[in-house]
DNA sequence: CCCTGTACATACCAAACAGTCGGTTTGCGA
DNA sequence: TCGCAAACCGACTGTTTGGTATGTACAGGG
């Protein structure tokens, strides 16, 4: 343990114990220990527990935005759609979600709070990290035309059900201690849009 | 308060607040707080925290799996598959949804305890919870022949992804404080059956 | 009317909790 | 080499935690 990475092993240790447990379950004595470090650099960095749950969202986040985001040099959108789906079965099979998602977490601890900024803060996040693909299946919507919807509502909701999928197969795949029904669940979404874009 | 229903008003105080906050951060004085009971009251009908959550967890269930359950008595397969759908689109409408699923809290917040008796009992829920509409789709994929997979496996499969949206969709709820997340993604798992049906 | 078990209440405990504070180490610019 | 701020340490505090020990009110059978 070198001096400077405590910051960086709190955080990993957070999200560890998070993703495991719980927020109210994960105490910050635990959270030390995993990161092998003092309560005293703990509340050097971060001024509250509160305050490391806002950047351990912010670290989480931002790793599995990258995970999803692809190379955006492909022509057509219906071929950025087809390699964003493709990229989520295999984001869903690897490493990242399977110990849980932890805006997933968060949501569920955190709804009826009396201050509710972090709530807020995951809502935002979820809103964010469908809009790559609200934009794509806007285009494709756009391009075939025929729309019995306005384009821009239909991508939205069929975005959010994305999300609704994703966050839905990690909850089972959390009871049940089977990470494969995430992937189940995307390719469950990918078949339901091929058919209702159709 | 009257004597003799302390054992009620636990479990009623306990769903409350394990859906506010996390079974975690529920602790048994608030529980006994918002009950209008004492400590002695408690422990006299659960042993233990772990206990109450058990119990908390039938109580739970019984009420969601009864919200969904419809009379039997209809004719064709498709009907009461029609039927049944209609009704989960009530029950997501509905109050029993409202503050979530205390399954999901459950799952998400017990996936890694080194006695997972709790978690498990979750499982088993999560599974007769769709045993029903797994049943009536096998019926109706027999039923229409042609099947490119084994009914068996696909009415499973098309039953578990009822619970990923269902879910999926509470959980995007309480992040976003938006109860009518819910009913559109069991509308968008309706949409996607009578695709993936047809 | 008394006796007994069930249904509670009250007071208490050790451990764990989030957060604090005075002190020590260390990298680094002057 | 010195000075100083940032990084980090670890003992401490007041409160809260799940759980217990002991007592009491009361319904119902004899």
């Amino acid at each position: 343990m070198t001096r400077g990475e405590a910051r960086q092993q709190l955080l990993e240790a957070a999200e560890e114990l998070v993703l495991a447990r719980g927020l109210s379950a994960a105490t910050v004595d635990e959270i030390c220990r995993l990161a092998g470090v003092t309560k005293g650099a703990f509340y050097h960095h971060f001024k509250s527990k509160d305050a490391l749950a806002l950047a351990v969202l912010d670290h989480y986040y931002g790793r599995v935005a990258a995970a999803f985001t692809i190379a955006s040099d492909l022509a057509s959108p219906r071929e950025r759609l087809d390699a964003m789906l493709t990229r989520a079965e295999e984001v869903a099979a690897g490493p990242l979600l399977r110990r849980g998602c932890l805006m997933a977490v968060f949501a569920l601890e955190l709804a009826e709070r009396p201050d509710d900024r972090l709530r807020a803060a995951v809502a935002e996040r979820f809103d964010q990290l469908g809009f790559g693909l609200e934009t794509v299946l806007r285009q494709v919507l756009r391009e075939q035309g025929c729309a019995p919807k306005p384009a821009r509502a239909q991508a939205s909701f069929l975005a959010r059900q994305f999300l609704v999928c994703l966050e839905g197969g990690i909850t089972l795949a959390k009871a049940h201690k089977d990470p494969e029904r995430v992937v189940e669940a995307v390719r469950f979404y990918r078949k339901s849009l091929a058919a209702q874009l159709a």
